[in-house]
DNA sequence: AGCTACTATAGAACGTGTTTCAGTTTTCGA
DNA sequence: TCGAAAACTGAAACACGTTCTATAGTAGCT
């Protein structure tokens, strides 16, 4: 009978204006620490549904109330994590003189990142790829953010050609990282191909 | 007890000297078969191995014997018919004077190609992607074949720096082809996208 | 305070990938 | 040709994502 029977609206990923009781946005939180949590703890195998909703005590139901899949809770734990991380970016200065370094300087940052929390990087990167269109959105939100982060570090108003560069730096990152979680590289091999991927992109563009 | 259990060696990607018997071989590829029919017909969830056991004339602990997982199968499935593309594209030259123009090409060619099977193309993306380490020789067999492509696209003997840039066009190929089955990009804006990564990294590179 | 509509809960139930098992058939070396 | 090892079969069983149902709580309106 109702037209939607999910307590937030479909945008769910900007910060802005979180929709809600305030019951209804702390067990969203406790749902979304409670993905990550156990992520980080087992990867992607380890996010069971059942278990999610146990830990951030809440029916599965409920749960499947907040979040249609486990696709979709993945992703949106990845957009709330990226989102944090872009704002730490956006405080301090990214160092370098050029483009070229500062892509390096966050492509090194999040490429640890990645190192730090192996099995939250595994589930959250298959869980993005994974996606069907029902995701869409929420990949969408996703996909513009990592976009967002390589176009910021070449200069603060990108250009469409910056754009069009920070796009294809964001899907050889994306490769890397699901080369890296199926173990086919190492984190060495992806710091490499990264590098050369910038350096065929950015050869002789040194502004600052 | 056993060693192994499985009929074929875990390679099993290359088309060289299919191990087994006659009757192992055409097992495999009614398997094979079935598993592209269903997967052209419904996508990666009409795939389910008791219908791909069926369809196959196999029970399923078989199919379970010859693909470990339903990613195995498909991402196998994959290997194959990449395998039969590039071999069309051995035998014919590919028209173009420039490595730009000929990676075009061939661009064009496998975009025509994911838009003429767009539940085949999804099936088989997702398995791509979505699998885990396990499959990781299989998916690198996959990852293999797609440079190679565009390698040779640009010369008959791809020097180092034409790998890497053979490399980087495949990421982009595969980013994109995501965004395309989840229906984030349409057909268009994959071509757009493609051409624009090609010129930036092509853009004075002019080699016959 | 009571009514109504919405939200949350507990738990059963269902679908599909995967595993297991007992029994049969095939393969292959002696 | 015989017998053991390996492969195949059919069917049941299990795990986890997802859906459904019956019940209970809760918030807002009058």
């Amino acid at each position: 009978m109702t037209a939607t029977n999910r307590p937030r609206a479909a945008n769910g990923l900007l910060t802005e204006d979180e929709p809600g009781s305030a019951a209804q946005r702390d067990r969203r939180k406790r749902i979304l620490d409670a993905t990550i949590a156990l992520a980080s703890k087992g990867g992607f195998e380890a996010v069971q549904m059942r278990a999610v909703a146990e830990k951030a005590d809440v029916a599965l139901g409920t749960l499947y109330r907040y979040f249609p899949s486990k696709i979709h809770l993945l992703v949106t734990g990845l957009a709330r994590e990226l989102e944090r991380g872009l704002e730490r970016l956006d405080r301090a200065t990214i160092p370098g003189e050029t483009p070229y370094d500062r892509v390096l300087q966050v492509l090194g940052r999040v490429t640890r990142a990645m190192q730090r929390d192996p099995h939250l990087t595994e589930a959250m990167t298959r869980a993005f790829m994974f996606a069907d269109a029902s995701a869409a959105a929420e990949v969408d939100a996703v996909g513009r953010l990592m976009d967002r982060m390589f176009a910021y570090a070449m200069h603060d108003e990108p250009t469409e050609e910056d754009m069009a560069i920070a796009r294809v730096i964001a899907d050889v990152w994306l490769s890397n990282l699901v080369a890296w979680v199926t173990r086919r590289a190492t984190a060495n091999d992806v710091a490499e191909r990264l590098e050369l991927t910038v350096r065929l992109l950015l050869r002789k563009d040194s502004r600052t």
